[in-house]
This record gives C-alpha cells, sequence and structure tokens, in this order.
DNA sequence: GATATCACG
DNA sequence: ACGTACGTGATATCA
C-alpha cells in the first residue's frame, strides 16, 4: 500500500496568516515584506513530512476565480477581502513547496478543496494507494472512505478521521457531511441550507432518513415547525447540498508518479529562507554547527621569517579602549596563506611590513594613532571592517568579538580581557591571529554588500578617508590652558559656596542639593511647593519644572544656579583638567561608528557639547587655546533647513533660500499673515520653534510644552506651517510611507537606516519610528555633507603643505588651529569647499568667526 | 547598573 | 486613545 499525502495549503495559508495577524503586528523581513502565514505554513508542512515520511504528496491551492462564485453570486460572499499582506505571500509558498521537492496544484475555475477531492477519488479507485488529507476544514471530511482519512488541524494538534471515528462522532457516513450542509447552511460560506434549523435538528433528520433525499421523500412523516421550515426553504436545500459538494472529476490529468515527493532542494530553501529571514529554519541547513576557536599561526621575532602577498590584514590589540594611552600588547598579520603574530616590539617594524601592501583592519583610526604615536608611516588601509560593518549592518561596537560571535567564532569579548587583565597570553596570540584572519575572509563579502546597498562610495570616498582626517584632528588635539580653567574652579568653588548656605538658609536644613531626591523632599514637602510637581521615584527637579516655580519662592532660583554652576564646575574645569594629556593637551576620540544617524560623536571627553549658550559656562572656551595662532571656526548656517529644502523640493523654501531671506522671518510673515517688516521678535521665535520642530516630527502638545502656548494654537501653527509649505507635508507623508514599506530610510548619500520601531505593536514605539524616519535623511545628509567637507578640505591641506590644523567638528561647524599667515588662505579653503561640497537646489552657506581662543571664536 | 539631570548640534 | 521633538556624552546619586 502506499499512502499519498493531499494537503489543503490554502487553508494551511490562511489559518497561518490569521493565527498571528490578530495581534496587529504581522511577521516581517527586514524590507518590510510580510513573512507571518509563510512562516505557518513552512512549519506546518515541515511537521507533516516529519510524522507522514510522505512518498507522495500534494498540496492545492485555489486559484482565480471559481465556478461557484461564478454560478452563485452569493458563495463566500460577506468575507473579509484576502488581505494584501497575505495575497503577497501565497506565490512564496509555492516557491517553497517547489524548492522542497513537493509537487503542488491549481487549477481555475477550481477550489483547492476539488483538487484534494479528485486526487483522494484517485486513491478510491487505485488499489494500490491510500490517502490522508490534512486541513482544518470539515467540509473535507466528506471525502472520507475506506482508504481516505482525513487529519483534521485543530489550534493545537488535530484529530484524525476515518469511517469510523467519524461515524462515532456525527452519528452520520461521511458523506452525509453534505446533507448537513445542505440543512445546516455553513456561514462562513455563506451557504444558506435550511432557515431555522442548525446542526442539531439536520443530524437528528439525517439519521433518521439517510439523506436530504430521504427528508423530502419522507416530509409527510415530519411534524411541526421542522416540516414548515423544509418545505420553505427546499430549493434552497437542495442548492446548499450542490454548492457544498466537492467536484471530484477535476481535470488535472496525472498520476500518482507525479506527484511523488521527491525531497528538498537545500540551496534554493535556504536561498528563500534568506530573504524571509527565517533564520531559525536556515540553521537546520547549517551542517554540524562549527565553533572555532583556534588557529594556528606563525610567531615571528624576524623580518625576514615573514612572507606576505599583496593583500594583507592586520590587527593590534591594545590594553585599554582608549588609544592615546593604551600601550600594544600583540599584532597579527594575515595573507591569503599565512597567520603571523609579532611580539608588541616589532611594532616599528610595520613600516616597513606593511610597505606598497593592499592593507585591511578593524579600526583604522586606531591603527593610524598607534603608528603615529610610535612614528611610523603605515599607508591607509583599503578597508575598515568596522566601518564596512556600521554601514551595511548598522554595527556601532568597537569591540570586533561582536562581530564574530555570531559567526560562530569563540574570542574574548574585550571586556572579559580587560576583566582579566590580559594574563592569558597564549589565548591573546590566538584571538586575535582570529581575528585578523577573519578581519581578511570578510573583505570580500562586505566589499559586496556595500556594492549592492549602493555604499561603495560612502565608504570608499568619504568614510574610509574621513578616518585618516579624524586620526590627524584627535593626534593634534586642543591646548589648554590651565591657569584659566583653575580660576573659572575657583570662582565657581566660591559661588556655589555661597549659594549653598543661602539653600540651606531657606530651606532650614542642610542635605545634598546634588540629589535630587532629597531636593524634592526639602522643595515639595518641607516647603510645600506642591504645586507643579511630577513623579516618578519621588518628584520632578529638571529645570523646566523648577522655573514654573520660581515666582513661589526664592530659594528656586538659587537651585537653579547652584545647578548651573556645579554642571560647569564638575563637567567643564574639573574634569576638563583631568581629561588634559601630558603635552598640555586634550585628545578627544570621535567615534566614528556610532550613531544611527552617521553624525560623528566625541568621548573622553566630549568636546562637541562644551557650553555655549549661557554666558557663565560659555567663559569655560577661554580655556581652550590654539597651538598656533588663532582659532578659526566656520559654521554652517541652517544646514539642516536647507537639506529640508532641497529634499523636500518645496519651492516656497527654496525660493526663500535663494533669494538670501531670513527664513525663520519670512516664515514668521506667512505665519501670520504679516509683511516681513512687520514681524515681532516673538513671532519670529514662534516660527523658528515651529520650523524647528517640524524636522523632528513635533505635535501640538510638543510646540506648546515649549512656547509655552496651549497645544491647539501651537497645532494651528503647524498645520498653517503645512498649508504653506505643502511640499514638506508631502515629503514627511512620503518618507514615513516608504520606510514602512521598505523598513529602511536613506540619506542624500545613500547612508542607510533600519528603523526596527515601525515594525513594534506599541503606538508609541511606532510613533517614534515615524519621526526618525522623517529626521533621519535631514540629519544624516547633513552628516554627510559635513563629512565629505572634511576629507576635502584635509586633502587641500595636504596638497598646499598647509601648516594650520582641523581639531574640532561639531555637527556643523569645523574648529581649525590656523597659522597667522595661512588665515586669509584657510579661511578661503575652508569656506569654499564647505559651500561647493555638493550642488543642492538651494545654496549652502557658512559663518565665520575667529579669536585667540573658543570663546571669541564664536 | 539604572535613573535623573543637563551640556551641545 | 495612546503620549507627546531628532541625535549625542558626562556626572552624581541611589538601589
Amino acid at each position: 500500500m502506499k499512502r499519498v499525502i493531499l494537503v489543503d495549503g490554502n487553508n494551511l495559508m490562511f489559518r497561518s496568516y490569521y493565527a498571528t495577524a490578530y495581534s496587529g503586528n504581522i511577521m516581517r523581513n527586514s524590507k518590510g515584506f510580510p513573512t507571518n502565514a509563510l512562516y505557518g505554513f513552512v512549519n506546518m508542512i515541515n511537521k507533516i513530512i516529519n510524522e507522514e515520511k510522505p512518498e507522495y504528496m500534494m498540496v492545492a491551492f485555489d486559484v482565480g476565480k471559481n465556478f461557484r462564485k461564478q454560478k452563485y453570486d452569493f458563495y463566500k460572499e460577506g468575507r473579509h477581502e484576502t488581505p494584501d499582506d497575505l495575497i503577497k505571500q501565497m506565490p512564496i509558498a509555492r516557491d517553497i513547496l517547489k524548492a522542497m521537492g513537493i509537487k503542488y496544484l491549481e487549477l481555475e475555475p477550481y477550489e483547492a478543496d476539488d483538487i484534494v477531492g479528485t486526487l483522494a477519488k484517485m486513491a478510491d479507485l487505485d488499489p494500490e494507494y491510500d490517502a490522508t488529507i490534512i486541513s482544518s476544514d470539515r467540509d473535507l471530511l466528506q471525502l472520507i472512505s475506506n482508504v481516505v482519512d482525513v487529519k483534521l488541524l485543530k489550534q493545537t494538534g488535530y484529530i484524525k478521521y476515518s469511517p469510523e471515528t467519524f461515524k462515532a462522532d456525527y452519528g452520520i457516513e461521511p458523506l452525509k457531511i453534505i446533507d448537513l450542509k445542505a440543512l445546516a447552511g455553513d456561514a462562513s460560506d455563506n451557504i444558506p441550507g435550511v432557515k431555522g434549523i442548525g446542526e442539531k435538528t439536520a443530524l437528528k433528520l439525517l439519521q433518521e432518513y439517510g439523506s436530504l433525499e430521504g427528508i423530502y421523500a419522507n416530509l409527510d412523516k415530519i411534524t411541526g415547525k421542522t416540516k414548515e421550515k423544509l418545505e420553505n426553504d427546499k430549493d434552497s436545500a437542495f442548492m446548499s447540498k450542490e454548492i457544498a459538494t466537492i467536484y471530484r472529476d477535476v481535470p488535472l490529468n496525472i498520476t500518482f508518479e507525479d506527484i511523488k515527493y521527491l525531497g528538498e532542494n537545500s540551496t534554493e530553501l535556504s536561498e528563500i529562507y534568506e530573504t524571509l529571514e527565517f533564520y531559525s529554519l536556515l540553521k537546520n541547513f547549517t551542517k554540524p554547527e562549527i565553533i572555532t576557536d583556534n588557529i594556528e599561526y606563525q610567531e615571528v621575532n624576524d623580518l625576514n621569517d615573514i612572507v606576505l602577498d599583496n593583500e594583507v590584514s592586520i590587527y593590534v590589540e591594545i590594553d585599554q579602549e582608549n588609544y592615546h594611552l593604551g600601550n600594544i600588547l600583540g599584532i597579527a598579520l594575515c595573507d591569503k596563506n599565512h597567520n603571523y603574530i609579532l611580539d608588541k616590539n616589532m611594532f616599528p617594524y610595520l613600516e616597513s611590513i606593511l610597505q606598497n601592501k593592499i592593507v585591511y583592519t578593524y579600526n583604522a583610526k586606531l591603527l593610524d594613532i598607534l603608528a603615529r604615536r610610535n612614528k611610523i608611516k603605515l599607508p591607509e588601509a583599503n578597508f575598515d571592517l568596522m566601518i564596512a560593518a556600521y554601514l551595511t549592518d548598522g554595527f556601532i561596537k568597537d569591540d570586533i568579538a561582536y562581530l564574530m560571535h555570531p559567526e560562530k567564532i569563540n574570542v574574548t569579548f574585550y571586556e572579559d580581557l580587560v576583566k582579566d587583565n590580559f594574563q592569558n597570553k597564549d589565548k591573546l596570540k590566538n584571538d586575535i591571529a582570529l581575528k585578523a584572519r577573519f578581519i581578511y575572509d570578510k573583505r570580500d563579502e562586505y566589499i559586496n554588500k556595500l556594492k549592492t546597498e549602493e555604499m561603495y562610495q560612502l565608504f570608499s570616498e568619504i568614510e574610509m578617508p574621513l578616518s585618516y582626517v579624524l586620526a590627524d584632528m584627535e593626534y593634534t588635539g586642543v591646548k589648554i590652558n590651565s591657569d584659566t580653567l583653575k580660576e573659572i574652579q575657583a570662582e565657581l568653588e566660591a559661588k556655589i559656596d555661597v549659594i549653598t548656605r543661602e539653600i540651606y538658609n531657606m530651606a532650614g536644613c542642610t542635605f545634598n542639593i546634588q540629589s535630587s531626591k532629597q531636593l524634592g523632599e526639602v522643595l515639595f514637602d518641607r516647603l510645600g511647593l506642591a504645586e507643579g510637581k511630577k513623579t516618578q521615584k519621588g518628584y520632578k527637579t529638571d529645570a523646566t519644572t523648577l522655573q514654573k516655580l520660581s515666582d513661589r519662592h526664592p530659594i528656586i532660583n538659587l537651585i537653579l544656579d547652584y545647578r548651573m554652576f556645579s554642571k560647569i564646575l564638575s563637567t567643564y574645569t574639573i574634569s576638563l583638567e583631568n581629561a588634559k594629556f601630558p603635552d598640555g593637551k586634550i585628545h578627544t576620540i570621535f567615534k566614528q561608528t556610532l550613531t544611527r544617524t552617521g553624525r560623528l560623536s566625541s568621548v573622553e571627553p566630549n568636546l562637541q557639547n562644551i557650553p555655549v549658550r549661557g554666558e557663565e559656562g560659555r567663559r569655560v572656551r577661554k580655556a581652550f587655546i590654539p597651538s598656533n595662532d588663532l582659532f578659526l571656526s566656520i559654521d554652517y548656517s541652517q544646514i539642516e533647513l536647507r537639506i529640508l529644502a532641497h529634499i523636500s523640493k518645496s519651492p516656497e523654501l527654496i525660493q526663500a533660500f535663494n533669494n538670501d531671506q531670513d527664513i525663520h522671518t519670512k516664515v514668521a510673515a506667512d505665519i501670520y499673515g504679516v509683511k516681513e517688516e512687520d514681524v515681532t521678535k516673538t513671532m519670529r521665535s514662534t516660527a523658528k520653534a515651529v520650523i524647528f520642530g517640524i524636522v523632528y516630527g513635533i505635535s501640538g502638545f510638543g510646540l506648546g510644552e515649549n512656547l509655552h502656548i496651549n497645544p491647539k494654537e501651537a497645532q494651528s501653527f503647524i498645520k498653517k506651517y503645512y498649508e504653506l509649505y505643502p511640499g514638506v507635508k508631502n515629503y514627511m507623508d512620503n518618507i514615513v510611507k516608504e520606510a514602512y514599506e521598505t523598513g529602511y530610510v536613506r540619506t542624500l548619500f545613500n547612508r542607510k537606516r533600519t528603523i526596527e520601531e515601525l515594525n513594534n505593536r506599541n503606538f508609541m514605539v511606532r510613533s517614534a519610528g515615524e519621526r526618525i524616519a522623517l529626521n533621519t535623511p535631514i540629519q544624516g545628509t547633513s552628516a554627510d555633507i559635513i563629512k565629505k567637507a572634511m576629507v576635502l578640505v584635509y586633502q587641500e591641506f595636504q596638497k598646499r603643505n598647509i601648516k594650520s590644523k582641523m581639531v574640532l567638528q561639531i555637527h556643523d561647524e569645523l574648529v581649525i588651529d590656523t597659522v597667522n599667515s595661512e588665515l586669509e588662505e584657510v579661511t578661503q579653503i575652508v569656506k569654499d569647499v564647505m559651500e561647493n561640497v555638493i550642488k543642492l537646489s538651494v545654496p549652502l552657506k557658512v559663518g565665520i568667526a575667529m579669536g585667540k581662543d573658543l570663546y571669541e571664536a564664536k
């Protein structure tokens, strides 16, 4: 006996779709393509194959119009339209079956049921074959026979029906399920049946009279309401029977040999799973999992023992994250066939070893700083895996181990090396050899990824060269005048001392003012300033909350002053002094692979948030002094707004910028409907807040908070803005839509950010994702532009042998430590490059400032 | 280690 | 109805 497995494919897909769709959060791959139905479908098919070990198997689908619907309009009427997200998945189910080696059948105008019925009939007629039908649709129970059974799928598990078990359950022959439907109808298919007769009555009648025909032949024996109902709906009953009957003679022209189960083509199947991102299923293909934690390498102490081809990967381990301070622990070099480990003392030899080589590495900036510290020249790396992974995968860790672990290469995480104090020397050598090997092996894959993602240019023309620009800036450093810093520090300490006493006086007790918990208790419990309180783990005491209370008690302003002074003291005087290197300079680290938008960040210390908005804080800038003669600061004027004008193609904004209008005044005039000369200061700053907020996807509520006006009024400003600048509104709608469809957004230079938040079921998280979608192209493009400008400025400086040095980048601003004699030339170069680095539909404009310290140069 | 606060674009 | 502006880093307190 040969067993044939017949599966109702449509039923399986619908079932899988709705099993998860109700939550409102449909499973999708990173491209935004829905995958929930397919996932359930694949798991089900796999389960069937495991349990049935089929020799013959067929999956049937609906396709096109069906003859029941053509004949009877009402059939399946009232059903919800099949959701788009399910329709999209249908063809992939067929691809998967093909790759699995399972035959599927479909034929217009028949439904999947009819195809299953036809093959079940073939089994009935052929003494060599049995069949098992798999579905959750009870209609198919009519196909049960001596050789055909049905596995009726339930929420969990299934019930297996043979003629005997069916009869035990229903009390009728399987075929009579048709008659049952003819009487009781079927709400889901919109089969009418006999009005007023349900399953119970229908079953009773069928047990008594055998069939629909039998019932009507014996109508006189039936009494009361039931008889009446049967008489009324006789036509409907017979028509329902016709509809409910599975058609078993679909002209398929096949034999069972045609549906032989062939077994999967794992290459094809894994490719499909790869696209769908069914990683849990993919695991089944990766042979017994190989975990690599060892590599053979050669330790060398002599230059002459090293033989390398033209392409080389290098990895250098140091003993702390800050590479301006860290000491080299070991060096690993690889080419196609060699893995070398070099002692730390051999670092200087790298100059000759790597000369004229094509170098691959991880964290090129680190390597370059080490080279500079060791007074050697290394060729610029051709490939930095850290940057490549940042661009393609959004990988933001400094530690390569995080990139290797998913590939089952077991190197020690850097944080564990630190904890262990780098004790295990042999493991260290082994690990860095693995790391260099990994860099070498991954190079082609990542270059390909960058190319297919259209980010190769961004990688090779901007990010790679930028590494060396940043290395130069960091290594150059910014000089600090400790005397100035100490002066400010002493003043602040004195002020804080006075204020502290006044605060204690007013509070009538001493407490730790820095503790928001204690402060809250003093203000709200002790002084009874209960009014403006918000809670979380105590009272909210941040500046905006306190400002609202400043009329209530003189202590409030003192606290605000205290906060301001102690912030400046701790973060910007004491710590800055501590961050100073022996050369009297601060050497920050610009993180190039950290932000989700493409911006840089600055750490140890952060030189991108030195106070400037308030006079008190701003004074610390006097402690930043040039190593050459003066600081030149050139910043983009309203770059994000100009980018918004460009990518939104808003004619009004473009024109305003082209006419060099004051954009805030213009918008104020438009919003308030007055002439530009009649725009007041308040009107202008309101407009500024609106414009500013728009780029972040602000709400009326948020703007209202910000401007201290009611949210309704704020909303009306936003609405007005959208009416005046429909191009902007249009951009916002489109970019969000696009982000939902593709799962990511891009900048003008193709930098990509995937936004997982958009798939979150939480409304708040999704909204945040939408704001990210509309802000990232703007912030990110701005980052691209200034990065490119930095590379070009650096190249131009080199070409002209300029001694002045770029030292800081603060997102839209470059600070150059300038030699007096070069002032004019440098100003010209930087201005020129920054303004012409890209041609947009609006001009890019810069502002220029200079001075003997950072306070003046602003 | 998490939370609150505040510095910057 | 939801809760309410994007991107960062550093410090101090508290559990």
